[in-house]
DNA sequence: CGCTCGGTTGATGCACATCAAAGGCTGTGG
DNA sequence: CCACAGCCTTTGATGTGCATCAACCGAGCG
């Protein structure tokens, strides 16, 4: 329960549940649990029958799709605040269409599915910004999709540049832990191809990398590389 | 007002409006009038500000965003009964993320945005079947993600797989005029690569085209390539 | 000390894009 | 009625961005 209740303050704070009061928060968290993921640890798998939804609190889950080559694609990061499988579980008797994975240790606040359908659904305001948040990935999606004939070198420097919008101002370290690969499978290319182009990236001083944190040095040239052409 | 009684009729018939009576569709329509586009002709376009939303009555319209390239993705086919712009419209103070533009002669009830915030939102069952919309419009571009590294055919074969889905059950010939230049700013290719995989289906007799409507004569085939290597 | 994981580099090949040219078809204006 | 412009399709020749394969290094870890 004390678990539960230091979600609720984090909760708090979200821009998803501002307007909300304490009592209102432990009414929606109802029969909630917050659950910790070691590093790549499955949150749930893709086919699984959607039991729950939630929010990340901590660290951050990636949302991955399986390819017919068996390899892996990433569709969404979800940071802290990111509502999880709401809309799948709006929908009846269905199963999850991606798997979650924590990257790093992480902390999720799961939510029965029914909480959903009763106490959720009869706040309007909520769900209009879930709604929201749905149309926004959605936008992300579609922007991506523009992408698809750009170099390479536009789609990453695309990817950093939207993961920084989840940054507080003027901090130009990204907050998540990205491995190469993990960009790879983001934007739809091979590892040693994203390598090449961010090694690149080093050596100009554009970006620099430690510990799996990206930080971006010359945002000015990254926003010049997505112009390009 | 002839025109608008006659779109309330045809939109009965359609899943999203089910369970909503003559009136009802009535006051949801209210101050929305049925406008004709040529072919080409633009609805609206990326950047405008958000008038209005509205529904596809007849033909049908193409969403797609400019690339820095200058050329256009296709985001999205909206066929009869799809909902259009309603996400956007539910946002405060939005401007258009896409162009609307009609492909042959079409149909559409423009409804002004004043209606969503008051009469539509007030349906709470309306709410979640647009929700519903938006959520499996996302996994259609989450499918295509998927695709990325997936050699060309599949892409192809996958987009069109996916538009039988509009169709009554049996019928093979896909309802939209396809041009393959729409192909391929769709799945992100060139027209040229799009025609020699095509015309090679062509002679294997897995499709046929006659004035830009595709029939798919051999869906397994379509089956077995989507689900080669 | 072997193991896996993340990063890196070079050599080779292929699936596409790109460029170029041409023919049919439709609509439009002189 | 013909000329002309745009659009759609097609085919061939040429080029290239990136995947693939292969090898290697350093770091953490049981």
């Amino acid at each position: 329960m004390t678990a539960l209740d230091g979600a609720i303050t984090e909760c708090m704070g979200l821009s998803i549940f501002s307007g909300i009061s304490r009592t209102g928060l432990k009414e929606l968290f109802h029969g909630g649990q917050v659950v910790t993921s070691a590093h790549r640890e499955h949150l749930f798998e893709v086919g699984d029958s959607a039991s729950f939804f939630g929010v990340v609190l901590s660290g951050a889950y990636k949302l991955s799709k399986p390819s017919a080559v068996g390899e892996d694609v990433i569709v969404h990061f979800s940071t802290p605040g990111d509502v999880v499988a709401a809309f799948i579980i709006a929908m009846p008797n269905t199963v999850y269409p991606v798997t979650a994975i924590a990257m790093g240790p992480s902390r999720f606040l799961k939510l029965p599915r029914e909480n959903y359908g009763t106490i959720w659904k009869s706040n309007l305001d909520l769900i209009f910004k879930i709604q929201n948040l749905l149309s926004t990935r959605m936008g992300h999606l579609q922007d991506e999709k523009v992408l698809m004939k750009a170099p390479l070198s536009q789609k990453v420097a695309s990817l950093l540049m939207s993961l920084l919008e989840n940054n507080p101002d003027g901090e130009t370290t990204l907050r998540l832990p990205l491995t190469r690969k993990e960009i790879a499978d983001s934007v739809g290319a091979s590892v040693e191809s994203v390598i090449r182009i961010m090694s690149e990236w080093s050596k100009q001083g554009i970006i620099c990398t430690n510990e799996q944190h990206i930080n971006l040095l010359k945002i000015e040239k990254l926003i010049e590389i997505l112009r390009e052409h």
